[in-house]
DNA sequence: CGAACCATTGACCACCTTCAATGCGAGTGG
DNA sequence: CCACTCGCATTGAAGGTGGTCAATGGTTCG
């Protein structure tokens, strides 16, 4: 969900972390926390948490990916985003996690105990901040899947969705125009609060547009991304 | 959009408050700063701030309703929430507003300088951590929103925003059966994903059935409280 | 190779939107 | 004081978008 609001140049081992490990030096930093925690692995499906449970821990994401959601008493299911390596989770201030937290893949994950957390904040007045600034990020995301899910129609919540995947890619270095998915499309239907059938519909009618190629359904290349831009904002007919 | 967070017995006027005022102290808590500043008022319709503004001030609410909202190109807004006396507005990490503040009807503000409450947050290392808590209450109010925009049906959505209003009543020691509604139809189907049609539709539906009582447009009375936690996640048909 | 899961496609229909007209209440000016 | 107007709410009729149900196809894993 989060990504480096708090630490800017996230990379899964450093040299510090190590020394650190060694014993020559005790935890400062949340990521220094993290760096020491054991690597957590967890099977696609399983979950990290579930709604309800007491928040005890605070986790980074390592590798795969997190699918956080919501459930109603009847089964249907709200998701709320999707934490990829390098992500918090966890984040929040009541006693229970008000979420469920399910792994898409295969993942790796790290936790701290929130102990741990608000023993750093009382010594360094700084970490609260950050810890604001981290969740405020993820309110802002929150408010632009609001726009999304409450205002747009089924073609432009799928290609909004697909444009903020390629930044994603593209903020990690890696080609913005192919964008592997790593959640199913009923993931990605009870996200942007449509159907499995509409999802994919949608994804054919921008491949037949050649907007999009789908040689795997988890794969997908963005051919035209100013159609796509346009569509996103509603600009043309369909 | 926020509540009690910051302090857990809000009043516009404290008696040490007044103390501050006269110079004795200087403010130290961030509520006792919103004391000193004074109260801007603002008409109906007027906005306190709005999308791409520097965020440059911390804001009060002190009387009145504010609505958060974002717009799209094409002119489609989703309401992200309602702001009441105590609320804080203007939370956020970047250095922009991310959404707009409109008063739905004559209203009044205190505000403070950013600048300030960093001030604060340098001496005070729980400050930043009730910020922290502050808004992550609003993010549990936008996942929660969510669910209702993305999976709730236009009956749903309507009665959970009731609901949710008749909550805000009882804490607010009011009759928790009357809601006198402080935003039009416009704003409530912005806020729920729905037209203003719909709106109007499902609140005649609602007093049809006697759910409700709408003797005035604005003032709803719930006369079936239980029928309509039914409605709102979905129990029976309609 | 079979089974299970996921994705795709089609047909039908319900819900909500759109467009349009009427009603209602408050504020203004004659 | 009343008529006028403007904004907002309500109601109706028609149409479209996306949901539901169902069948087929494809991929991966045992």
């Amino acid at each position: 969900m989060l990504s480096q609001a708090l630490s800017s140049s996230y990379s899964p081992v450093r040299p510090v972390a190590q020394a650190r490990r060694s014993g020559a030096l005790a935890p400062r930093t949340l990521h220094e926390h993290f760096s020491l925690a054991p690597i957590r692995a967890i099977a696609a499906k399983e979950h990290a948490f579930t709604e309800g449970d007491p928040r005890l821990q605070l986790y980074r994401v390592e590798a795969g990916a997190i699918c956080l959601y919501k459930v109603m008493p009847d089964g249907r299911r709200q998701v709320l985003g999707f934490a990829y390596p390098g992500d918090l989770i966890g984040l929040g201030a009541c006693d229970l996690h008000h979420c469920n937290a399910q792994a898409t893949k295969p993942s790796q994950l790290r936790s701290i105990p929130w102990s741990a957390v608000q023993r750093v904040a009382r010594h360094d007045p700084a970490l609260g901040l950050r810890l604001y600034e981290a969740i405020s990020l993820e309110l802002a995301a929150a408010h632009d899947l609001l726009l999304t899910t409450g205002q747009r129609s089924a073609v432009e919540r799928v290609a909004t969705f697909l444009l903020a995947m390629a930044r994603r890619s593209q903020r990690n270095g890696q080609d913005a125009t192919v964008i592997d998915l790593p959640m199913t499309r009923a993931d990605i239907g009870d996200f942007l609060g449509l159907t499995i059938e509409t999802v994919s519909r949608t994804f054919t009618k921008l491949r037949q547009l050649k907007i999009i190629d789908l040689a795997q359904s988890a794969r997908v290349r963005i051919l035209d991304c100013g159609a796509l831009r346009g569509l996103a904002e509603g600009d043309a007919g369909l």
